[in-house]
DNA sequence: GGCGGAACTGTCCACCTGGACAGTTGTGAC
DNA sequence: GTCACAACTGTCCAGGTGGACAGTTCCGCC
């Protein structure tokens, strides 16, 4: 435990009465975005979360549970509009702050990002992740159409997975400024279709 | 354990004398892809490769040397060219048969993302990655050059992370056709900048 | 205050894991 | 055949884990 930890674990305080459930899931995302799925155990959620281990399988009856319960909370969280301007038809404003989004807090993405690849091997965690990845194309279709871009299903499945591409590469290897200009070219590539 | 399974270890030979590492490096990118980071277990891994488990730490020393090592061995078997024809400057070449090779073999491809996520945790895997994206990129601006397209590092970045996304999004919801359909739009949207 | 039920705690236990390590086997050189 | 060394095996062990569970605490209602 490094200084660090010591000062993180100072900070967060013990959660109130019913409060504990909560608590969990947001430390599950903390623990698998920052340490990864193995070192999800119910000692090292509990631990972030500052309640006792059995709490665990209290609120949740297994591991597996939780898990598919914090991609809920954390999709739950992280869904909101692909433009700055919602139906505006600006180009400029699709995607508008996602770069910075992702900066200010990456462990959303990369936890998301985990429990993605996880859905290929745990069926039960593929529909959460269906139903994000759907809403949000049928909302940059939505936004495309105002822009005046006549989006085919390819068009919006290539426009949303470049952006998928540029927040992971983000995420992983980090470099916000690289995933910014990659928007903007977007948007360039986007323009003439108007 | 199930019958796939069972079939799968009758089918695997044991490694002959001296093919130990070679068969750990393959089992645990298919342990990795298949099951996941957690389940890979110096057990996991020699069961998958028909050894006994000593010889993880005999020619590896450590799980997480282990896990370096294998994906230097996946990125050095993966990396092939991102063209059809090289150097011919036709875009229709340019990621010709990604989305099949995906298709045919996901788990090199799953093994990657798995461990490209793990580098935000273990410095030491990051310079391979970050090589192996860089050597990518490289050989995109190569390719879109040869089309007559002046490719600045944004639009680079820009396209090799879409295809990225792409293919990430194929081998976790498994929709190669979709894929391909992104793969030729994104050709059409570079067409008009050659 | 008493009661019932939910939230919470912390102990227990069977099993698993990383890795050390002594002993065995295989190989190539002489 | 002998030798040296690498590859390999399988046992051991300390520590960790998932989860069950009895007991404690909290809360809202009466």
């Amino acid at each position: 435990m490094t200084g660090t930890e010591t000062a993180a674990m100072t900070a967060r305080p013990a959660p109130g009465y019913g409060e504990g459930r909560q608590a969990l899931l947001a430390a599950a995302v903390h623990v698998v975005a920052t340490r990864g799925l193995r070192h999800l155990t119910y000692r090292s959620v509990a631990q972030e979360a500052r309640v006792a281990h059995g709490l665990v399988a209290h609120h949740f009856g297994t591991r597996d549970a939780l898990l598919e319960a914090a991609l809920e909370f954390s999709l739950a969280n992280s869904v909101g509009s692909i433009s700055a301007a919602p139906g505006s038809g600006d180009l400029e404003a699709i995607f508008a702050g996602v770069v910075e989004m992702v900066q200010a807090n990456p462990d959303d993405q990369a936890f998301q990002y985990e429990l993605i690849l996880e859905a290929r091997r745990r069926p039960e965690l593929r529909p959460h992740v269906v139903q994000v990845y759907a809403t949000y194309r049928q909302a940059l279709r939505n936004e495309l159409d105002a822009a005046g871009i006549r989006a085919d299903d390819a068009l919006v499945h290539l426009v949303f997975a470049a952006v998928d591409g540029l927040v992971f590469q983000q995420v992983c290897l980090g470099d916000p400024d690289a995933a910014g200009a990659g928007v903007k070219r977007l948007r360039d590539l986007l323009r003439p279709l108007a």
